[in-house]
DNA sequence: CGGGCCATTGAAGTATGTCAAAGTTTGTGG
DNA sequence: CCACAAACTTTGACATACTTCAATGGCCCG
């Protein structure tokens, strides 16, 4: 495969009305620069907690960046590992294919998030990213970061600590879904979510859904139209407002409970 | 909480009949050094693919072993992380409490996994892990495997490389149950243990499950009652033959079959 | 403005959870 | 080594939460 997965589809670069720029290609203008000290999420993201030394090693790892259109692909299932990609802005779904055909969502990725870890176990993705809207992120080329992490202390413990958070990010995902009813599941998504808003600074109240109820339906386990009733159901009792994909969470604390323990 | 994990209950160091060794303190005897070039499971744990001085540096790192007789628990939820546990014989599950005070079985362990990563978030245990059987594992003090990694680049790729498959194995996991009938999960489950039986060396065809019918519903987000019914079906069809935790695969393709695709 | 995607809601069927009872295996203590 | 108790497994009957199918309406993008 003779795909660079950080070039990707030129489609991806043209955006907007944006001249086209190789993302690879160091930028020219120094404040859009590749160092993170600008970036929104620099506080969630890899650089957080390092000291003066290690942002300058991680800034010699970033080399432009990846923007996509509501759609496209970030990387694609089976393709070689050679990044990790921090989200910048925007948000992504991992979808992972079965044997029949079909798909589901395994993930959801926001700002600060590093993803495409799946990659390291065999050197290939098992799950496709997918940009839910239009979004941007980071390659970091694993290698050199590898390398780097050798070097430096720091940054080797921040990495792990954010792969340390991707697997308990899975078990709290399971633990959503195990065992609990549909309504439950919802309520539990619907209250990560707002807490993923808190902590990138929006409103934990409101906020706008970017997944299709199909896409939710997929990650809990359960169909589109189960979502649709529950939010409906969560919408009739006043915890929670929905408009389309706006939601707001009127009663989050009777959410909670919904989420815990079963209404009769 | 002034409680050791790597020295654990000191029930589970007396074990057959035993003498008390403290698992901490190096080994004597010559031959059951703590090196880990006479384990059964070299080839798939930690030292698979390290040369002669990577294999020194985790030598180093190894001290003792911590023996478990079944139901006992290598570390609690809730525990700091100090150690990662290599499992060298026994099998093992990790449980995770919920709100309610039920729990779910998040992972089964097997010889050469390595168990513990879930903690490297926060420095603190999000699951119990507990043996299944009589059993051994390996305890690998985190700090000074960190440290190492930043002295050695063959053992931080390792290292890396399993935290991937652990990744990866929760997504197999889910991928297991996303979306598929009760039976196909079983189905799945057999497979995915007979999977397992063969790397380790033991037959593919027939084993001994080493989990009741409740951990592996709990596993597989059903009830213990769908589990022995779907074992039941698959026996009644000729695709497999059970007696109580002896299972034989006679028609491994048909369960596949049943795994992939709803048997009408 | 039109077409396609997405969301909502209803009705009906079914897979699976729940409850219960009986049989089996395993572990313990005399 | 045996006997008893506890834990586990199997199977049945029943209830129900959820999926599936279908039809309608809204929203967004071109």
């Amino acid at each position: 495969m003779d795909f660079n997965p950080a070039l990707g589809d030129v489609a991806a670069i043209r955006w907007h009305g944006l001249a086209p720029s190789l993302p690879m290609a160091r930028s020219a203008a120094p404040d859009t620069c590749d160092t993170c000290d600008t970036c929104a999420v620099r506080n969630l993201c890899l650089p957080c907690g390092l000291d003066r030394e290690g942002r300058a090693i991680l800034a010699k790892l970033l080399s432009g960046r990846r923007r996509l259109r509501k759609g496209q692909k970030l990387y694609r299932e089976g393709e070689p590992f050679q990044f990790l990609y921090a989200a910048r802005f925007g948000s992504f779904k991992a979808i992972c294919r079965l044997r029949d055909g079909g798909e589901y969502v395994s993930a959801f990725h926001f700002p600060g998030d590093l993803m495409g870890f799946d990659g390291m176990a065999d050197g290939h993705h098992p799950t496709s990213v997918i940009a839910l809207e239009n979004a941007e992120a980071c390659p970091i080329a694993y290698e050199q970061l590898m390398e780097a992490c050798a070097h430096s202390s720091p940054l080797l413990k921040r990495v792990s600590r954010l792969m340390g958070m991707q697997l308990v990010r899975e078990y709290r995902c399971s633990k959503m879904v195990s065992g609990r009813h549909a309504e439950e599941r919802v309520a539990g998504f619907l209250l990560q979510l707002s807490e993923w808003m808190k902590e990138r600074g929006y409103s934990a109240r409101e906020f706008q859904l970017r997944m299709s109820r199909a896409d939710i339906g997929s990650y809990l386990g359960t169909t589109l139209e189960t979502v649709s009733r529950s939010l409906s159901l969560f919408a009739r009792e006043g915890c929670i407002t929905v408009d389309n994909r706006r939601i707001q969470l009127v009663d989050p604390e009777r959410l909670r409970i919904c989420h815990a323990v079963r209404t009769g």
